[in-house]
DNA sequence: TAAAAATACTCCATAGGTATTTTAT
DNA sequence: ATAAAATACCTATGGAGTATTTTTA
């Protein structure tokens, strides 16, 4: 079996066209030089130099070999130097899996400050729901994952809560609770809420909230996105609820709705950072997490 | 040190992504596997696998370094592959040092049938002075150089004979030796024969013909090209000899000149094929030499 | 004669095997 | 209890060293 040490002691002679130089250079003798540099031609079943007292001349196979042998040397030096390099915190490839009425609201706020202080960490990221999230984590095709409630006993998970993210409550134009500055959520006694067909937080808290407040889930319409939920809503079909880093990226400008916040405590989901316990780079993830809260909008408040 | 074994099971535990198929696939034992992998993570300084008892996943840097692993071991593969299909006679590089006077005469002949037979040799072509071709060829920058009078003592080299090439006398129009057929060279007497500027056994030719003959280097003017001596000779300078060859490529549909051949034998200088001694492919060498003599012109006769 | 590579030989590092333990579900 | 990887320990291959021989200019 041919061994780097092989093509070592081979570049090395075909470098210095000089066995005893060679062996110096690379710091073992010259018997040893000659014996490896004999055994790759017999591995190789060619002749490699042309050996005279005077000199050493790489035969045509030999030369294209020596090419070869260079760029392997090369691409181990170079994965060596990769792994070293990627002990630097938060750098090279980090897959992260994120819900789709989360990522595109929260991930704004702090990838500026992400690209600037780990300019080396290549984001991957991919939007699904919080079932995939999980399994596609615990498969091994995420490194981290961005949810909602994450189940906090896996005893495979590593869950660290980042933050709750509190509901607005989001009403047609003319609307009569329009006229309150804030909600209580008895306010919503007897409305119409449109919630969304999945579950990922959102749909759990906006029911418990209808729970408390004697209002009903709107029985004719869902909707599969936050956006469609704010158009059903502008249309006058009804009422819904929704989380708070959307409606400060989108729905505050829109003025075919009217949006209200609750009075404290407001109804909210909670958002937890999650990966696989046996996950290397956990202090990365923790520095991961620091960075999110570090830049996170007033609007939200810690998690409690 | 890092060694293409420990590539090879990293990769292969990362391919099956479980250790003891892994183990099988490589056909070695667990622990051994597990020492490998293990070692090249603590010359790494990497984690590259989570290990659960249940799953084995690569981390994301194990990733990246499998990536790099696999195209080492392709290389080292391909490198193999390569020595051995360069056993195959005749393929890969060959350098050809050939004189200026000769190549582009020569090589036309023979040159379709060597793509013909050896469709894999990469011919590397360089026109030097004969002095260049051989203290190139001593330094191993030509692997085979074609040349006249090569030295036939020299303890390092190989000279193989291939053939003597005729000159033909080359007068102006009008000349009054255009008159007969052929020439002797004592009809030359007399006359001022242009001559090339450095030797490559054309110039020696002339001139001891020349000497034979009682005519004379023409004082005044030398040619540094066959093609500049025929225009030379063309515009009433004097008279030259060239070489068979060229003479048939070049000089013979030239209406400017008369071409006019010497009764046996004729003045002609030696083609031979020379390369070092010590090289290896000498039997390829001769595999190129019946391929030159398969397709000389009938201008041309054997060695002698 | 001298300079360089190949050979002879000895030694030891380590890759690899078998048996066993550890670990986590 | 089981399945998988890690550990312990032993063996033997072969890589590397020193001393010497061979080769050829």
């Amino acid at each position: 079996m041919i061994t780097l040490r092989h093509l070592q002691c081979f570049a090395a002679v075909a470098e210095n066209l000089h066995f005893r130089k060679a062996a110096e250079q690379i710091n073992i003798s010259q018997p040893a030089l000659s014996a490896q540099v004999s055994q790759l031609e017999e591995m190789l079943g060619v002749l490699l130099f042309e050996r005279t007292r005077r000199r050493v001349l790489p035969t045509p196979i030999g030369r294209e070999l020596a090419e070869r042998a260079n760029a392997i040397l090369r691409s181990v030096s170079d994965l060596e130097e990769f792994a070293q390099g990627s002990r630097t915190p938060l750098s090279g490839i980090l897959r992260l899996g994120v819900l789709p009425t989360l990522g595109p609201y929260l991930l704004p706020h702090f990838l500026p400050e992400m690209r600037r202080r780990y300019p080396d960490l290549k984001l991957y990221l991919r939007e699904e729901s919080a079932d995939r999230l999980l399994a596609d984590l615990a498969a091994g095709q995420f490194d981290l994952i961005l949810m909602s409630s994450a189940p906090a006993t896996d005893q495979h998970l590593t869950v660290v809560p980042l933050f709750r993210e509190p509901l607005w409550a989001v009403l047609p134009l003319g609307h009569s609770l329009a006229a309150k500055d804030s909600l209580a959520p008895a306010d919503l006694a007897g409305e119409l809420l449109i919630v969304l067909e999945v579950g990922d937080g959102l749909r759990e808290a906006v029911l418990s909230l209808c729970h408390a407040a004697g209002s009903r889930e709107h029985p004719d319409f869902r909707a599969t996105s936050l956006d469609s939920l704010r158009q059903m809503v502008a249309t006058g079909l009804g009422a819904t609820c929704l989380p708070a880093l959307y409606v400060d990226a989108e729905a505050r400008a829109d003025e075919q709705v009217v949006v209200r916040r609750f009075a404290d405590p407001p109804p909210s989901r909670s958002i937890d950072l999650v990966w696989r316990r046996t996950s290397a780079r956990s202090t990365e993830y923790r520095l991961f997490h620091d960075l999110i809260m570090r830049n996170l909008p007033p609007i939200i408040f810690d998690a409690g």
